[in-house]
DNA sequence: CTAGGGTTAG
């Protein structure tokens, strides 16, 4: 066998296999030994007993180096090592070991004289990307403009730009695409994919027809990433520009057009168009399934969402764990407790790990569903908890009252060193609010800032005025929200108005609810919330006048709706809805619980 | 012989 036969066999076992095992890399290197005799500078490798599998990962590399070092033809050895790099397993899991084989591998050629070329610079960067390993990117970009390779080779830049891209340096991206002497479809595509994965799907918008000016001509995985743009700006009629692009041109319409196409008149609102698209796909897969799911209950329509499963289901077809997850959000925001526990029976039966989305999504199924003790032990055996698994745990048990039991959680979170952020913050202060603490909510308000550097949204203001509202103090809520540093919206005014609510405070409600109508004119909510008001204060007339009012104006009811699960069988309400076989019964015991909480207020002041 | 793909939560 000449050394090119023996080349191309070594390439092709390489490359056959995503991750060399060992036993094959031995049977390789006997082959070689057997075919050209080369002299044995480790006889032991070929007699050493089989390391146990758990250890196969770390021994590659110093099997391949042994390997190498039998070699003789420095030309052979640049084309080997490059198969030998591109083979080599780059798993995320074991970081440290993946980089230090591949740069171990860098060494022993610098070593032989042998220089990484326009073949090797790409797939170490591939690898680099793979591992999210920004400094040994930039060691190998520097080698890479030392050598010229970033000027002459369009394969560099990409995997360059890719590199900085998934490491989040989008200064860098630019910088390399900048500065690349020709740029393919590849070269835009990473550009703009890397825009829209860092959260600025208009500047990836606008690189597409900046594409398009270049005279490129985008392709199905181009168009894949500017319809996920337009879903994340939710704007429709880009949207359609994007795929009448795609039908004039004569895109082919494969599953990930058509998944992306779903997904995206989904978010953009038009879920009639997109229920279309999916039937009319000649393949789906279980994205297109998936997209549908989470599409509808992201739009709220979550009855609808667990509709589409069933469908799913009816076909026989197995849902994945984002189906799962689609399917346990919808049931949290329905109340269907029910068909939640038969999702998490469906985790345990198949062996699914409850853990990461799942597990969260579980915690607020429960939490939602009204369980919050089953919330808990979800969560208690999470194997691994962030950020998402603590404030669904924290909102949950405010939501539920259980205060003491809320800020305990968070004061875990140092000690485990997960940051709270924003919403952890919503879930801290509703906390405060329901438990009457209103020193301790004024302390975590400012710890938000002070400590985890977050900046209090309207929300979290809100939060503070419901805190001082409930707990009897309407003046400082009120000089709260005069204090505050940006500007109030509905979300602030409402609390306020809910504040005055419980205290009768009528001329102030007046005053607020014009600042709410001016930032919210076209919603009810203020309205309905004043003639309540008006009401408590016995001032009928008024009341009547205000609704009078409402009435001639055309607004936007707020979709006051929930739902309970008796038996196996979802309740619905609406506002004001009185089509429930027995409303009546429904309606009185409300009075009595009201009238109950009302006594309970007023015994507490 | 190399590079770029969609869906997931509070």
């Amino acid at each position: 066998m000449n050394s090119q036969e023996l080349w191309v066999h070594v390439y092709g076992r390489l490359k056959s296999c995503k991750s060399i095992s060992t036993t094959q890399l031995k049977q390789l290197h006997s082959f070689l030994i057997k075919t050209r005799p080369l002299p044995l500078k480790y006889p032991n490798l070929i007699s050493s007993p089989p390391s146990p599998p758990h250890r196969h990962k770390h021994s590659h590399s110093t099997h391949i180096l042994s390997f190498l070092n039998h070699l003789e033809k420095p030309d052979l050895c640049l084309s080997l090592y490059n198969a030998i790099i591109q083979g080599l397993p780059s798993n995320p899991t074991t970081k440290t070991a993946s980089l230090f084989q591949l740069f171990e591998l860098l060494e022993h050629m610098l070593a032989n004289d042998i220089l990484p070329d326009h073949y090797t610079v790409p797939s170490v960067l591939k690898a680099c990307a793979q591992l999210r390993a920004l400094r040994e990117g930039q060691q190998i970009h520097a080698y890479a403009i030392k050598t010229g390779l970033v000027l002459s080779n369009v394969y560099v830049n990409n995997t360059l730009m890719r590199v900085y891209a998934v490491c989040g340096v989008m200064k860098w991206v630019r910088m390399v695409f900048d500065e690349s002497p020709q740029r393919d479809l590849v070269s835009w595509t990473t550009l703009l994919q890397a825009y829209v994965k860092m959260g600025f799907p208009r500047e990836g918008v606008e690189a597409f027809f900046r594409m398009c000016d270049a005279e490129m001509r985008a392709d199905e995985m181009t168009l894949v990433i500017v319809l996920s743009a337009c879903s994340k700006l939710g704007d429709l009629s880009l949207g359609r520009k994007i795929n009448g692009y795609i039908y004039d041109n004569g895109v082919c319409r494969d599953v990930f057009i058509g998944n992306a196409l779903v997904d995206m008149y989904l978010k953009c609102g038009d879920a009639d168009f997109a229920r279309k698209v999916f039937n009319e796909m000649p393949v789906r897969n279980v994205v297109s399934w998936n997209s549908m799911i989470s599409g509808l209950a992201h739009q709220g329509k979550f009855k609808e969402a667990l509709d589409v499963f069933q469908e799913m289901q009816r076909m026989g077809l197995e849902p994945d764990d984002v189906t799962l997850v689609g399917v346990l959000n919808s049931c949290a925001n329905l109340g269907v407790l029910k068909m939640g526990e038969w999702v998490h029976a469906y985790v345990d039966r198949n062996q699914i790990e409850a853990d990461g989305f799942i597990g969260n999504a579980l915690v607020d199924m429960y939490a939602k569903c009204g369980s919050i003790d089953r919330a808990f032990r979800v969560f208690q055996r999470m194997n691994r908890r962030d950020v998402y698994s603590y404030t669904a745990m924290i909102v949950g048990l405010a939501m539920h009252g259980e205060v003491e039991m809320a800020l305990d959680i968070f004061a875990e979170m140092p000690r485990v060193g997960i940051e709270p952020d924003e919403v952890t913050f919503i879930g801290v202060l509703a906390a405060c609010s329901h438990g009457g603490l209103v020193a301790e909510g004024h302390k975590y308000f400012r710890e938000m800032s002070s400590v985890y550097k977050l900046r209090p949204q309207t929300e979290h203001y809100g939060c503070m005025v419901d805190l001082l509202g409930r707990a009897g103090l309407i003046n400082e809520a009120e000089e709260f929200v005069e204090n505050m540093p940006i500007e109030p919206d509905a979300f602030v005014w409402g609390a306020l108005l809910g504040a005055c609510r419980i205290h009768g405070k009528v001329e102030l409600a007046e005053s607020v609810m014009k600042k709410l109508l001016k930032v919210e004119p076209e919603r009810d909510g203020a309205y309905v919330l004043m003639s309540n008001i008006y009401s408590s204060a016995n001032r009928w007339r008024d009341a009547v006048k205000l609704r009078r009012a409402m009435k001639g104006k055309n607004m936007k009811k707020t979709p006051g709706c929930s739902s309970i699960e008796l038996d196996g069988i979802v309740h619905e309400f609406r506002k004001g809805d009185k089509s429930h076989k027995r409303s009546k019964e429904i309606y009185k015991l409300l009075e009595e619980i009201m009238s109950h909480i009302k006594n309970h207020e007023l015994l507490a002041h």
